[in-house]
DNA sequence: AGGGAATAATTACAAATGTCACGGTGAACT
DNA sequence: AGTTCACCGTGACATTTGTAATTATTCCCT
């Protein structure tokens, strides 16, 4: 018996998409919420095989309960559920370690996706398999926290990944070539980089 | 009704892939076949809702029979079945239009997987999701047509875009550091550019 | 056998790169 | 004022890199 926990700021879509996960007799909607604390509060209590959850939603959204929820348990099954889909939470949905992502005017596809989800799939529609490589194209800047580096060598940083060689970057920069070969062996020794070509590489893998 | 076909090498795979599918009252088997040819046209002639495909046969690959196949039905729904994830189908697999990707050993998630993807879905594993962001990062080798690039001067290509530097290049390849280098200026030469970082860039941008 | 053509090495040289130690700011703190 | 500290620059050095000219080797060809 699946066990799962719909979360939604309207009551209505609560209601309309019990009864249709009630046709399948292989499924219990064990509780319902209305926000992004509800959830985390219920999936704690209820500890559900599968969390539905809008992601738009007063109080608290569905992202950042999704995030609390991953936290503590890290084999969560959490398939978003949206009117459309939202360029902006997708990436991050994905991210985060969502399922999958569901339009909920398709009634259909619910039923089967929860249970392709259930035994470990992901689902997503064909909008969104559509979108992905722009989508993961436009993946923001390279995430250097956690290495410590400064503005002035994000700056030295990039350009190297332009594939200017010092003294455009010094010109470019007005500094000279000296310091910017200074900073760039402290950058490369801050990221456990030997050379400028490493790093060019380093900036297009993490992103 | 579903109506499947069934493409693969290995016929005892066929066979057990058949039973576990007719579980499901919904679904028949409509055909079997064992390369991609034979899918083309079992595909053509029997119309089937969706077909499930080994990646790699002998005779012709599942990609090929699927390019294929799609340039025809547009709107073919396929899966592609493969005893591990690999990395460098994947992402043509994706581009391709397949509906998913499913490991044959886990039995369990090809049922669900497939009525979902019946109703409109795509199917993808846990370890897909994880290596997205690097796949489309990776998407499909670096196009070098139009170049002039020799395999000698690709395997070196590949391992400065790994940051290797020319002594590790000529160990790895049985070169002499020389031989590294002066191949090195032909390829730069060829690409237009300047440097080995710029090379590592210009493989990682173009793909 | 002799004449390309392609491939690999060698050599030499200029330029770019990476590393270090050091000196000079100037701002901030007490 | 003195001190610390972060920032920029310089000079010197070893290494790596990119380029070019030249030679050796092999294979192919007719």
């Amino acid at each position: 018996m699946m066990r799962i926990l719909v979360v939604d700021d309207d009551r209505l879509v609560c209601a309309s998409i019990k009864t249709i996960l009630e046709i399948g007799e292989d499924i219990t909607v064990v509780g319902v919420g209305h926000n992004g604390k509800e959830a985390i509060a219920l999936y704690d209590r209820l500890q559900p095989d599968i969390l539905l959850m809008d992601i738009r939603m007063a109080e608290m959204s569905g992202l950042e309960a999704a995030e609390a929820i991953l936290n503590t348990h890290k084999q969560a099954k959490i398939l978003f559920l949206t009117t459309f889909s939202d360029d902006e939470y997708i990436i991050k949905a994905l991210k985060l370690g969502a399922k999958g992502y569901l339009i909920k005017q398709d009634f259909e596809s619910i039923l089967p996706s929860l249970r392709a989800v259930n035994i470990g799939q992901n689902v997503f529609g064909d909008d969104i398999i559509a979108k992905l490589p722009q989508l993961m194209d436009h993946r923001g800047a390279t995430d250097f926290s956690g290495y410590n580096i400064s503005d002035k060598e994000l700056d030295i940083i990039k350009r190297v990944a332009e594939g200017l060689n010092n003294k455009e970057i010094a010109h470019e920069l007005y500094l000279s070539e000296g310091t910017v070969r200074n900073t760039l062996t402290i950058i490369l020794e801050k990221l456990s980089l030997r050379d400028r070509t490493q790093l060019a590489i380093f900036y297009y893998k993490n992103k």
